[in-house]
DNA sequence: CTACAAAACCGAAACGTTTCGGATTATCCG
DNA sequence: CGGATAATCCGAAACGTTTCGGTTTTGTAG
């Protein structure tokens, strides 16, 4: 492996100089610039990282931190996305992507600093966290520079990118509304997630705003899988037979729903109207198509990425940054009213 | 950022003896081990792997090249199932993962061993590559360690995993035979892709081991999109009415069939019946929903993360490894015969 | 108590870069 | 031509670790 000595040796010049020369500093002679570079060209000389990662100490890579990345999660390819879009921009920018992925049982071995540290990434990514997650009290004490999908903490060292999940789960249940639907359900994810409080809110918002009122037994928590909203929907429609549409806080949940539908024998959309959320591409391929409310996922990434990078090298005015969500009406929802 | 000299200091031992301690030598004592670690520990450290990759050359770290992964990509998830095997894989032995995707236009930029080296990575796994890719050249001229997905290439410093595709080809075939059919076309992917070879080959053996003729204009490629497929399906079908089944290299594409058929008016699995490949998440979801050639895409990335971890520390037997496959049979094919 | 082996420890070099401060050479101006 | 300025170049230290070879300390047998 030929490094910068090799070539300063053959180009009869210093270390420095050729240093120097590679990196395009001004004092070096143009004609012994094109030397060395011709040198290192023909000796097929790569720098390394590792040696100058050690005193830069900077290693112009991010750390991708997702949490419960396994032979399940594959399902809904939220997390797939996003790491197309990081992905992305990290290419753009040349910086590399290190991919932790951490299970509750793995967490307790190292903590997030120390993966972090360890790895001397400049910065991280967290994606897929809950709100109670041990990882994230470590974030915000360590000084390590880095951005949140979906959860909005701010500090000096962390941004966040999110989308407007109040607004976004207001849209749906408006369209809900508007439709002429006047028990509206909600499958929700969990209590330790952000969005799942913010969709909640928006839900509630919608109600209020059309004059109608909030029940507590028409909120149930899904867990965000397909399988648990399927018992829940069914144990709901069951129970309160008054109910003409849900609002699932995910389309992977919608889908539960909408099996839940069929075994009960409920006909989508004629009896009961379902809007998810998150536009999987899943959701446009049930029969029938799910109305769902769209969040870009891979901007999502990619504009976390973007943060960061921006935090990094200093070029940020804002530590936040929130997308936008589009309704997207498909056929599991028509108008009631008509 | 505390270091094992500060160790050093603080448990008036040589930076030796710490290094020796903490990375569990026997020439030193048990009890200043203790004290070294306990200190350690209240000092927060965390070893620099920069240094230590410097050092030792070697990073403990795995590449992972991906091609092509975009924000279209995002559909099959074959990749990304790939990768969460990969992770799992990486996470239990304890090493790391670093992402490099490439673009055709990043290809000319930096080389495949330039990637490898300039980061230091011990070994790297390939993945979506085409057969005429330039990196592929570079792979077995250089000799970084590496196991390619679904590319038969072998060498001492080069492996693969894949799955049996003639076989699995051949059994997708011959279901559709034993169902009665015997116009069978297939829409294949693309010559620069290995598999698409492969299956081609099993498609052919199937049809005369069952007596049936080969025909060269029954078979058409479709780029491994769902677009392409359906026009190509379509003007397949048109033209050749007595078509009566179609085996596709690929899912994906085997939904551009679907959607060709619907807009032809042909039913399915009446007038058509389709068999895909790859069993992903969608396949499941359509209606009808797809019988298809399942082939474990996560166990592939698990098996090529340790075949590679294994030719990295020398523990290994072979650089090949075979997967199966399933056929799974689902509502696009029914029994012709009965 | 001596001699010697074993146990415990340590100094310094090495890994491949970057960079600080200074040194050398060339250029220019009056 | 003297001196200053600019243009080039270089030596050596530093980054945080591992490891080779050796030294000191401890233990033990005779």
């Amino acid at each position: 492996m030929t490094t910068i000595k090799d070539i300063a040796k053959k180009a009869n010049v210093s270390v420095t100089t050729v240093s120097r020369a590679l990196n395009g500093y001004s004092d070096v002679n143009e004609k012994t610039r094109q030397k060395i570079i011709e040198i290192a060209k023909e000796l097929n000389y790569s720098p390394n990282t590792l040696a100058r990662g050690l005193v830069m100490k900077k290693s112009k890579t991010l750390g991708m931190l997702v949490s419960g990345m396994n032979r399940a999660s594959t399902k809904d390819n939220f997390t797939f996305e996003v790491l197309s879009g990081v992905n992305e921009l990290v290419s753009e920018k040349d910086y590399d992507l290190v991919l932790f992925s951490t299970t509750t049982t793995k967490q307790r071995e190292k903590t997030y600093s120390q993966l972090c540290r360890e790895r001397r990434v400049d910065g991280a990514i967290l994606q897929g966290m809950k709100i109670d997650d041990p990882y994230l009290k470590e974030v915000i004490e360590s000084d390590i520079p880095c951005v949140l999908v979906d959860i909005p903490i701010e500090s000096d060292s962390v941004g966040y990118v999110t989308t407007d999940n109040v607004l976004g789960a207001k849209k749906a249940v408006q369209h809900l509304i508007e439709s002429g639907h006047k028990n509206i359900a909600m499958i929700n994810g969990h209590d330790q997630a952000y969005v799942s409080i913010k969709r909640l809110e928006g839900y509630r918002q919608a109600l209020e705003e059309a004059g109608l009122e909030y029940k507590e037994e028409y909120v149930v928590n899904g867990e965000f899988t397909e399988a648990t909203a399927e018992t829940e929907a069914m144990e709901l429609l069951q129970k309160h037979p008054e109910i003409t549409a849900i609002f699932s806080a995910s389309d992977l949940m919608a889908l539960g729903i909408m099996k839940a539908a069929r075994t009960l024998n409920i006909r989508i959309p004629e009896d009961l109207s379902i809007v998810g959320y998150d536009n999987i591409l899943l959701s446009s391929y049930t029969t029938p198509a799910l109305t769902t409310i769209a969040q870009d996922k891979f901007q999502l990434g990619y504009r976390a990425a973007e943060l960061l990078i921006n935090m990094l090298e200093g070029t940020v005015d804002s530590h936040v940054c929130i997308l936008k969500t589009e309704l997207i009406i498909r056929e599991t929802t028509t108008n009631r009213s008509s």
